[in-house]
DNA sequence: CGAGCTATGTCAGCGACTGACATCAACAGT
DNA sequence: ACTGTTGATGTCAGTCGCTGACATAGCTCG
């Protein structure tokens, strides 16, 4: 696969992620971690359209899921149990690797410029639940609230799955966090 | 206030928006914007920290507002209704000059790095209104959610409202995105 | 009119990112 | 085993975002 050893992008991603725990993120250059992988600078931007991509990896996967299991939740769901089926599908995908999401998140939360990384992605899945309840038949404004609903569940759940010490899975933390925003109005 | 004429501040945004507009953000440079503002690139980024931030100006105002809001809202209103009138506050500092307002919107929209941008106040404004709910005595989750809440259906209006070509205000389009999200559950 | 403050200009430099081109490993077909 | 093709990588030069250090021009105040 690489001119060398195999799995580059893999390297790359263990080897961002310890500069940046090492380091802090402005304090690591591209060239520092393509160093550290055993590649170029260069063959880094092709594998990640900017060095903050290196912390993103499967958010495309995430995205699809989100559509995929929004669309296919049972047909008498209400709009936001539909959308919170697609989040919460997509969430299982991060939910086993715990450590790692965990190590991951830290980062985030410690750099403004990855946060808003990660709000970009969590904006895209609120898209692509939106538009899979538009295809449900729900009207524009209603999927677009519910998707933003399920959205915020995910988010604010996640937060507290990662500071929390002992935790639930995140799955149940995603449902009570869910019951909450219910009896928020 | 400027070496030569007055408000270059001023001058910088509207030459900013103007490039946009015409070239797009990828292809204005810093140096286009400072020149055609009568200034220096350096000058420019001692007023914007980056080159975006040239479109987000009032964004600490907002978020000030939000939290004093939030805070000042009547005692017997729920979560939700107090950070509604947080949110609702900060919105009307915009909700005057709509066509600059809508110009900047189609803007941000255009380029994924402004709405990465976008988002980011945005959840600066959820912070605001969570710590502003936090201090009424609302518990963590419930300030959170009732903030994130609150922020969604502003984001959504706010679209809406963008969107509309005879358009209702800005106040009457949150008021009836807020009665759909109750609708929800 | 001189002292000091502040906004601006100038310059040098790092790091993020890109386009163009060369190169190397693996693989397919002969 | 030989060779042509393909795809990932290396090399290089260059643009742009952004910053620190220092010089300078305008304003204010005594």
């Amino acid at each position: 696969m690489s001119r060398w050893e195999p799995d580059a992008r893999g390297r790359m991603i263990g080897a961002a992620m310890d500069l940046f725990a090492e380091r802090g993120f402005d304090q690591t250059t591209a060239s520092d971690i393509a160093e550290r992988a055993g590649v170029t600078e260069r063959t880094f931007f092709r594998h990640f359209s900017d060095k903050r991509e290196v912390l993103f990896g499967g958010s495309e996967v995430m995205e699809k899921t989100t559509y995929d299991a929004t669309l296919a939740a049972p047909a008498d769901l209400t709009p936001l149990d539909a959308a919170m089926a697609g989040i919460t599908a997509a969430s299982s995908l991060i939910g086993d690797r715990r450590d790692f999401t965990i190590r991951r998140a830290r980062l985030i939360t410690a750099n403004p410029s990855l946060h808003e990384r990660e709000l970009f992605k969590l904006a895209t899945l609120t898209t692509a639940a939106t538009n899979a309840l538009r295809e449900r038949g729900v009207p524009e404004l209603m999927a677009s609230l519910a998707a933003h609903c399920a959205a915020t569940v995910f988010a604010v759940a996640f937060e507290r799955w990662v500071a929390s010490a002992e935790p639930l899975s995140l799955d149940e933390e995603i449902k009570q966090t869910a019951t909450v925003l219910r009896s928020l109005l």
